[in-house]
DNA sequence: GTAGATCCGTAACGATCGTTACAATAAGGG
DNA sequence: CCCTTATTGTAACGATCGTTACGGATCTAC
């Protein structure tokens, strides 16, 4: 059967994460990565292929290990949960590394050369996927009487969305967690409500 | 003196700043820069110095070409007109030009190399100066009555930017205008108000 | 008209990029 | 114990990165 590999793929794949997530996918040079993984460049070509390939693994690693909480978000009651759920849990999660701030599917590659482009479309696709379930789920609160019948669920999942996604930026840019938390009640404070609730207020 | 210049600086600036809008500070090589700019590379280098005093440039145009929508909105008579002002100029910047969507400030230097942590690091101070300039007139603002007691001008000048900066990457995934609109709506939908407007309706 | 200064394009620099031969090493099956 | 198979690290591949010598071209000043 010959030799046994001498690495944890997965340790190998999470150090490649942290990378990624830091530096992005053109960022990130086979140098960085193999010092991270403590793996020289042909045991990360042999067990995951070429460094797109290698970025596609992380990417779904980093959907199952750290963003499980959007589908958890979404079986929460009521649709301001579900968006309280994901507001925070993003802040959180931006602000929860500090050599690693923000969102791998921003930081991944959000502008780049056009060697990079497959990557940028399939972090797009990412969030296009997440939107997507977002909105069903709003759809759903729409039929329940949750959301008001005036409430669009595509504009609310891109303005929920939108919020995270800036808060991305600003975790990157060293805004502490409180500062965003702040944000999010903000952002939530807008929250439409299907009854009589019109003031604004948080519930 | 010798021989003079054959290319006009500022439309070459503007060649470059448009590559740089859409590939950001390293997806950017001196190829595509050239190819932009219909000059040679050492025409470059000797007009504007190397790569990163070439951005810098790049950047300081940007703001003056394109920012200039800032502060005139700061000269608003109400915080929720500079917030609405600013917003909408966003949406519209971020999606003017199909082939170099969102903004400079953000498509830049997200993520990278530690080689280009210094642009990083201005693009960071450059939101930072915005922002700062946002929650001073949000505090001036609160002063004048225009917002409540209990309104917090750093909050809110964040939640903008947020929103701003997440427009930015969902313009730069291909959003298209009248949906970032609505996404400013819904972020303008319950401005806090000085006085009697707790209805969360557009003014 | 000539001298001096400046700019232009070609072509190359060393460094790093992602990728991969290749030989040594270590495991299992006969 | 040998043969086969798979993994390991070294070391290099061609391509591209940002940067720059250098020589020919073009301008002003005298």
């Amino acid at each position: 059967m010959g030799r046994r590999r001498t690495f944890d793929v997965e340790k190998v794949l999470d150090a490649v994460l942290c990378v990624f997530w830091r530096k992005g996918y053109e960022g990130a040079s086979y140098a960085d990565l193999t010092e991270a993984a403590g793996v020289e460049r042909p045991a990360l070509y042999s067990a995951f292929g070429n460094k797109e390939a290698l970025f596609r693994r992380a990417l779904d690693r980093y959907h199952e290990r750290y963003m499980a909480f959007i589908p958890e978000a979404l079986q929460l009651p009521t649709a301001r949960e579900v968006a309280a759920q994901i507001l925070y849990g993003s802040a959180d999660l931006n602000t929860r590394y500090p050599d690693h701030t923000g969102c791998l599917n921003v930081n991944g590659a959000l502008a780049g050369s056009d060697e990079a482009e497959p990557i940028r479309q399939a972090l797009i696709d990412a969030r296009a996927a997440g939107e997507a379930q977002l909105r069903e789920r709003f759809e759903r609160a729409k039929g329940e009487g949750d959301l008001p019948e005036t409430a669009k669920p595509d504009v609310l999942a891109a303005f929920v969305l939108a919020v995270a996604h800036g808060m991305a930026v600003q975790a990157k840019a060293g805004f502490r967690r409180d500062m965003l938390e702040a944000v999010v009640q903000q952002a939530l404070s807008t929250w439409p409500t299907g009854s009589s609730n019109l003031s604004g207020e948080l519930v």
